[in-house]
DNA sequence: TTGAAAGCGCTAACAT
DNA sequence: ATGTTAGCGCTTTCAA
């Protein structure tokens, strides 16, 4: 059974077994407490002594266990990153900044999905926070920041993305959505376009209300229908606007993922874009630029945006005061949609 | 300073004190034991006492201490999943598959990123081991499956997706590829497509081989082509065919982002998709229905491949021997690019 | 049905 | 430069 010659262990059945700090102790003849001390470099050793223990570490292939460690020093060396959705690829983007950004700073990333429910979301802070997390950072529930305040108030630091929340234990990071839309609906006016709509997040109600309110005061006059942020709904969404006879030659989508479906149905309804129509959307995800026509669009740089959500969480985990917002530029891509 | 007129609590800083086991079994006249057996819902207990101890806990707001509790049962309930690269879509799809099923089963998922770098790889395996994680799904690094053998050896529960490694703390799921390019080549001659080429994955050794040697040895004349699995590297491999002047009418790449990449390259080179050159991709991304052409392509269901790999997982942690080996079965999507 | 004692692996706060 | 004691919050074992 066992794979080669070796004299079979004690414990026959767990080959690898673990070993402690103790273990390493009593192999080198110095106390626990010395050995800790090499593992975390706190210094008070002989150089000789560091040596052996390392080679002890070594040899015996321990590994602190972080579970004990976070137990005593109340710090677990993890985060927990809470978004509604994967499939807008967007938000995997935004993880992916976010888990590098950790990972150079020796936290480890917990990954949550809340489908956008609620429920789900509470059920996913209550089992985080058992698990001792150190920060949050999270795309919150568009409804409802409750849940995210209250776990704030029980000491949580916190980063809200892309949205707002007054709170001593939390720190907002967002893109200059505002300014994006300013991009978007300039550039569109400046490509002639004089009748614009916009493609609103009917489920987001305070996120939307940045793009939809900035487009509103910009285009007093502009349609604006809301639908899930949904490749699909998105389609249904500017079908009806156009099977309704509505007439507008210039439309700025919530994100590129409901553009996309925009754009479809607008060439499935027999116009062309940019000929009838110029379309621009929001985000610059990967796929934007292999759709054809490529489509114009506000870019968010994602990994900068995890990165400094991880950022502001280690200053907001390691100071008194809660750091100030921090606002992120967007820039607008020129591409055939427009 | 304070938001309304509560009395300051006795610890000020510090609102939301965290209650432990001790704290509530304090406050119900009990014994911590007694908490606990109510808590994990052991028995042993009175309906009477079960009820005192729970409204003590709501009141208290306590939350089990997960890592206190993973210091003595040994288990953390956390599961690590370990991708490659997190902007080809599949991955997180597949992410996000696993983790719905991870969390519905009481597991919390870790997410990391290896950037197909072994280095990176090691690095996020060691981390990993020392949270005492209950179990590791990864696609492996291609080259090295040492480090994986390894950390398996050490008694970590691991399932491999899409790749090979015989070890009985190991088991493999995998999507039926074989099948997969055999739909995609008997579809390709039903096109009438006579001279056909590959796109390989010159990163993946062995899970090139799966559909590369597939490819080679349904199609002896073949062209095979090899190049990172990226939407600029398949444009390249593709614009380089092309210039070469090779004649084939129909391509097979080794997944979607590949697939759009060689769209890209055909028509920018003058050629029509699927006039002159019939496309089939690999994977069925969200984005392959929305390219234009659509992209026709072999289908592999992500969150099944994600639930599937969770189920596994648990199987073999819970079990003394490794259960086999499970192949997801894969279809042919047929759109318009082919 | 309940509780007391021990200890998971580690670090904090003192020794020496 | 090193060791000792205590204990993080919980479950386990054994006893009542």
């Amino acid at each position: 059974m066992t794979s080669d010659d070796k004299p079979i262990s004690a414990a026959a059945s767990i080959p690898g077994q673990k070993a402690t700090l103790h273990d390493v102790a009593e192999r080198v003849g110095v106390s626990p407490r010395t050995v800790s001390r090499v593992v975390n470099d706190e210094g008070g050793f002989s150089s000789a002594t560091r040596e052996r223990v390392l080679n002890a570490i070594n040899e015996l292939g321990y590994r602190p266990n972080l579970l004990a460690r976070s137990l005593i020093t109340n710090r677990s060396n993890t985060v927990a990153f809470v978004v509604p959705v994967i499939d807008d690829p967007f938000f995997p983007e935004v993880a992916q900044g976010v888990q590098a950004a950790a990972r150079d700073r020796g936290l480890t990333m917990f990954l949550a999905v809340t489908e956008g429910r609620l429920e789900l979301q509470r059920q996913v802070l209550e089992r985080m926070a058992s698990h001792g997390i150190d920060g949050l950072i999270l795309f919150p529930h568009a409804e409802d920041l409750d849940d995210v305040a209250r776990f704030a108030g029980q000491g949580l630091p916190t980063v809200v993305i892309d949205d707002a929340l007054d709170h001593p234990n939390v720190c907002v990071v967002r893109s200059d959505l505002e300014h994006g839309v300013s991009l978007a609906v300039d550039h569109l006016r400046e490509r002639g376009r004089t009748s614009l709509a916009m493609l609103a997040n009917e489920a987001s109600p305070r996120r939307k209300l940045r793009r939809e309110t900035t487009f509103r005061s910009m285009v007093p006059n502009g349609i604006v229908v809301k639908s899930p942020p949904t490749f699909e709904a998105g389609y249904r969404a500017t079908a009806e606007l156009l099977a309704r006879e509505e007439r507008f030659d210039g439309l700025f989508a919530f994100n590129d993922v409901m553009a996309a479906g925009a754009i479809t149905a607008i060439i499935d309804s027999g116009r062309s874009v940019p000929g009838d129509i110029s379309v621009v959307g929001c985000d610059d995800i990967e796929m934007s630029a292999l759709l054809t026509p490529g489509l114009t669009t506000i870019r968010i740089d994602r990994e900068r945006l995890g990165a400094e959500a991880v950022s502001r969480l280690i200053q907001l985990r390691d100071s008194v005061t809660a750091p100030p917002a921090s606002t992120l530029t967007v820039s607008l891509v020129v591409r055939e949609s427009s």
